[in-house]
DNA sequence: AGAAAAATGAATCCTATACTTCACTAAATG
DNA sequence: CATTTAGTGAAGTATAGGATTCATTTTTCT
């Protein structure tokens, strides 16, 4: 770190004024990205001015430069007070796992910071009311097209085995009213659309927001054009705007749902075990194969 | 994450410079803590007023104001930018997930240690086998029932944007014999397949196998009925007999098809790019919104 | 299409704060 | 002890950059 040898160069050569502002410096430096010179000079216990010069005694152009350089050293090259770096560590493990050049490895190495992203921008309450309106739903209504197509069929699949009254809308073989006829204010709509949102899912949104059912859009990023019509909006992956593939979504996109149908499932234990027995008696001998 | 939330909640009311913006600070928050308005303004492309107003927009005093904050969080509470620096994620997501017993974290957390075993499990020859003959292939056929659906017709579509020779093998629609009838020396057969492993799929394997072609399993458990029919198999998720809930299982075997359809990608980039500029042409604004 | 409203950015004003000056204090030296 | 010299902070100045204003452009609505 640039500034700490700076700081133990020169420190010898301080006056005792500049040498707490150097202890003081070396303890908080995030204090100098945040405080201006004033409010450093308070905490330290000494003048405005004696900050100032202490920029100088180090070789700055004065308070401002050395400001921006912290700033830059904490905020890109993600220095930060040595108290609080037990993740250090983890990034190096991280790294050497990276450099081993295990491409799949990277890939679903991503995949699981995504998982872990989603699940910290998952506001409970939210999850909860979701599970809530599922559970309780007379119907439940899922669209997505393109890639989120295998998302709302598994969806619907999941759903069905637990509580047995979900339908994919299949724009190639359903009719569009009949689809929405169904919808009133005891049906739940999820609308699973990522970038490039298809109108249509969007449109049916709006119109199952319009019959008064409860709107769930599962989405990329938290200002999807989907929130405009769902109740509840649950963005899955890196929160940021850069929605680099559709594709590197889905790890994640399928874990949240997993996460939706096991709290569904454990909602109402009853219709689930009633639901998993019928099913087991369907599964006639003539479709499997016994697994021996 | 209080800024992001702010962004969020606001996102649908703002004009499209401001939207420009907001899009901007989601990728790029470290930049409102380093420059000054007008150094932001023209890295976005909009005014330094706009980028004023665009603070009154999500409700702060001004720039100063939102821009302490994003110094607040990203000093203070190590919020950082997602791009670089992953590990803080990780740490702060760690931290949530020793918290409160949310049951979807556990859930997530699950499907976490599941792609990592599953990594952990990949044979990287195989692995390199498997998309060397996917790229090579002159056509991809894909299967999959019931859960396994949702996979078989995202490995298509992810394929299809890649490759372009893709199909998924549909019983209600598609006909067997014209199916089978396609496979050759060159056709790659992909089996997804788990628990209660369905009959059909098996069959197609086998005579996949028969007609030369080269079969990859995509399975549960590395013991799956399909070993015997396929020349590489990938397990997804633990390697434990105990395959409790196949539902379970769909994040990580979508991180790896995910990881399966990268490599793919860009083990023959040229391929690749021409297909995606194939598919931007046919984004026609009909049938997506803007997104703005 | 034309009027009204909203959105935007160039130019201006204004405030916070970095920086300078200078008078005062404390240490160093003979 | 007197004199010099270095150290320090209060007060004042300069300026970077945030906030305002207003004319121009774009969008919306009838």
């Amino acid at each position: 770190m640039k500034l700490r040898d700076r700081i133990s160069e020169k420190y010898m050569g301080l006056t005792k004024s500049l040498k707490k502002v150097a202890e003081y410096t070396l303890n908080n430096p995030q204090d100098f990205a945040i405080h201006s010179a004033a409010e450093i000079g308070e905490r330290v216990g000494v003048s405005e001015t004696t900050i100032i010069r202490f920029c100088y005694a180090l070789g700055y152009s004065g308070f401002s430069e050395l400001q921006k350089e912290v700033r830059r050293q904490i905020i890109l090259d993600g220095e930060v007070n040595p108290n609080q770096s037990s993740l250090k560590q983890y990034q190096s493990s991280k790294e050497g796992m990276a450099n081993r050049s295990k491409f799949y490895a990277k890939v679903m190495e991503r995949d699981i910071i995504n998982i872990q992203q989603t699940i910290s921008r998952i506001k409970e309450d939210q999850f909860q009311l979701a599970v809530q309106k599922i559970t309780e739903a007379s119907d439940i209504l899922i669209s997505g097209y393109r890639t989120s197509f295998a998302a709302a069929h598994w969806l619907t699949f999941a759903l069905n085995i637990v509580r047995g009254n979900a339908r994919t809308y299949r724009p190639a073989t359903d009719d569009l009213i009949l689809f929405v006829e169904k919808m009133d204010a005891r049906s739940v709509f999820i609308a699973v659309t990522f970038h490039r949102y298809m109108k249509d899912t969007l449109q049916l949104a709006q119109i199952a927001k319009e019959r008064g059912a409860f709107v769930i859009g599962l989405t990329d990023t938290s200002i999807s054009p989907i929130t405009r019509y769902a109740d509840v909006t649950f963005a899955v992956g890196h929160g940021s705007g850069d929605n680099a593939s559709t594709l590197d979504l889905s790890a994640s996109l399928f874990s949240f749902m997993n996460a939706l149908v096991a709290a569904v499932s454990i909602s109402d234990p009853d219709c689930f075990h009633s639901r998993v027995a019928q099913y087991d008696q369907l599964n006639l001998k003539d479709f499997f194969t016994s697994g021996d």
